[in-house]
DNA sequence: AAACTTTTCGCAAACGTTTTCGTACTATTT
DNA sequence: AAATAGTACGAAAACGTTTGCGAAAAGTTT
């Protein structure tokens, strides 16, 4: 290392006492006398030394260290929610340990090792694909975690996440309220559960309102917003006669506005744009896209404060926590007349 | 815990040997019988062990951790430097903790004192005050540290950044360019070298071109896009008859953009804005944003490279690595008219 | 067959703490 | 003055590893 770290037992040799005194010093035992606790305290201070976590970690069996494997922090969505996650970590005296996944179960397996070997107090995963749980289930059966953005129905696992049914029929709801009768969904609806549902909720709205769902799927995952912009583009070239586009994140919506833009195609005037999730640049001027909410601070809150509870009382049952979305209005969606419907 | 870890102890008594035998055999030493490291290794991957990596820390004097402090994951172009941070890292078998400063000195610090305890290998460190290494010398001059996004000058600390003299230079020498002759630079100019130095970059170049350097200032800190949005409404009721804005940070010309909305003034046919740090989100259609861009992922890469030089080889002297800022062309500059000038 | 090497393994120390237990000393009670 | 209780501290074990050293067993050379 840079300079020898001073240690307990070099306090302990320059005050005279043993090291199992400095320690009772500076962890406010009684069984201490108050001056030599206080000319401890001193020379501690003075030679600036400072408790080595890991050996603590060792003897104590915890680290007040949580793991966070999310899939992209890059996402304004998660880094929003990382944001409030490492707020409350620390305001309980955690630390956190960021391990992207790339979206790729093999390396979310790997973090999970990880974390796990580092002997983690908790993990809070956001889970790469559906299967997530059953790959990860024999790591993570040792160490409490709590599973975000994700509905995990009954698996053994406690998990924090929005309706995001209810989420997607409100946005198809607002969307016929506004006079669309043509309206397609974009964005993937398998795999994951989150996607199934949106998809599902938009679906059988669609069909409450006596609408025909309309999806612009796609196989594969998608990552760059180059991506998603050409599949917008696709979409604006083969599917006609829509009025409004319901995407499945905000950006999405982003590709879709970026499409829009190339073919001439203004927002709202010609075509009704609705995202979710309601990232911060969604209320940028001249984006100002009308969402769907997930309230992210209290998705981080209440996944913090499950987990903690877990560590603390490791013979909790497991919770799911499903929090209400909210529609969010701004620009991006026009009431348009029924009669005439615009043909793309 | 949740149930009993299993240790490397007990894996040597399920294999019959000493638990020195079993830590040989995972950790590829040659002082092993060929057919019983094979032995153990079956029998540990049926038990689930996975090693300690606390107590081998402990003994290895190093955590193979990385700490990372930053201001705000939430900021995009901090959230795509973490990203390629904790890419490399991972490449090369560190591990990150992260830490939000808020921009506080007082939290910084706090992280530091915690990262320092936690005997991280390493900091990189984003800092969050023009003294935030008088204040932090004394609890890093124990562990390898690069400041990033500063120019740490003479001080004895490695750094990255880039020469923002220049960015600012070459974006003032773009919009004169153009015809700009009435251009205001709007942000805060002082406390951080970085910040000082874009502003004198800009004013050195207006002078170089004859022109008056116009600077919209504020003395207190800003965080929330409304308070941006707020300076830049004040901007367009107090100045008079200027033709191009430059940003000291996309974030800031979004909020000069949201302002001009407001005030019905287009960008770029009523007035020219140029930012700074190139955002992804300044690639949005509608937005298209003209900046200067910052190498995100080189800072990163050659931050990481650094450090680990320095975990590696503790007693390389210190360096500084000024990278090259580029300016991004899109479609928020316009060429104007020399002999007419607008008023705003 | 004796004298070496080499291979394979165990013992024990070490990493820096916390915590249990024991003990010397002081203060209080009988 | 003897017995008891309380206070202040130290010794040692424990946490789960890695590693230097030594020793037994096996193989090789003379």
């Amino acid at each position: 290392m840079w300079v020898k770290r001073v240690t307990i037992k070099d306090v302990a040799r320059a005050a005279g006492v043993s090291y199992t005194t400095v320690s009772r010093a500076l962890s406010g035992s009684s069984d201490i006398g108050e001056e030599t606790r206080k000319r401890i305290l001193q020379i501690s201070q003075e030679m600036g030394y400072s408790p080595n976590t890991v050996a603590r970690s060792l003897v104590a069996q915890e680290t007040k260290t949580i793991g966070l494997i999310i899939s992209n922090i890059t996402s304004p969505f998660t880094s929003e929610v990382t944001w409030y996650i490492e707020e409350q970590a620390w305001l309980h005296g955690y630390s956190l340990i960021l391990c992207n996944s790339c979206s790729s179960v093999e390396k979310e397996q790997a973090a999970v090792e990880l974390l796990t070997s580092r002997q983690v107090d908790g993990i809070i995963i956001h889970p790469a694909d559906d299967q997530s749980f059953d790959r990860l289930f024999p790591y993570i059966s040792t160490t409490p975690t709590v599973f975000i953005n994700e509905d995990m129905g009954d698996l053994p696992t406690s998990y924090v996440t929005i309706d995001n049914y209810k989420g997607a029929w409100m946005g198809t709801e607002y969307l016929y309220s506004l006079g669309h009768r043509e309206i397609v969904y974009f964005g993937r609806r398998h795999g994951k559960r989150s996607r199934m549902m949106r998809a599902q909720g938009y679906s059988d709205a669609c069909k409450h309102f006596g609408l025909t769902p309309r999806f612009i799927d796609y196989p594969y995952p998608i990552s760059t917003s180059q991506q998603v912009c050409d599949l917008a583009r696709q979409m604006f070239s083969k599917e006609q006669n829509f009025t409004a586009v319901f995407a499945n994140t905000d950006l999405m919506a982003l590709g879709v506005l970026q499409a829009a833009d190339a073919f001439g195609i203004r927002v709202p005037e010609d075509i009704s744009l609705l995202g979710f999730n309601n990232i911060v640049f969604s209320a940028l001027p001249k984006i100002n896209l009308t969402t769907i909410e997930q309230p992210k601070q209290a998705i981080a809150a209440t996944a913090v404060a499950m987990l903690l509870e877990r560590i603390k009382f490791p013979k909790t049952e497991n919770k799911g926590r499903v929090l209400a979305p909210s529609l969010v209005i701004r620009d991006s969606c026009r009431r348009i007349d029924l009669p005439s419907q615009r043909t793309v």
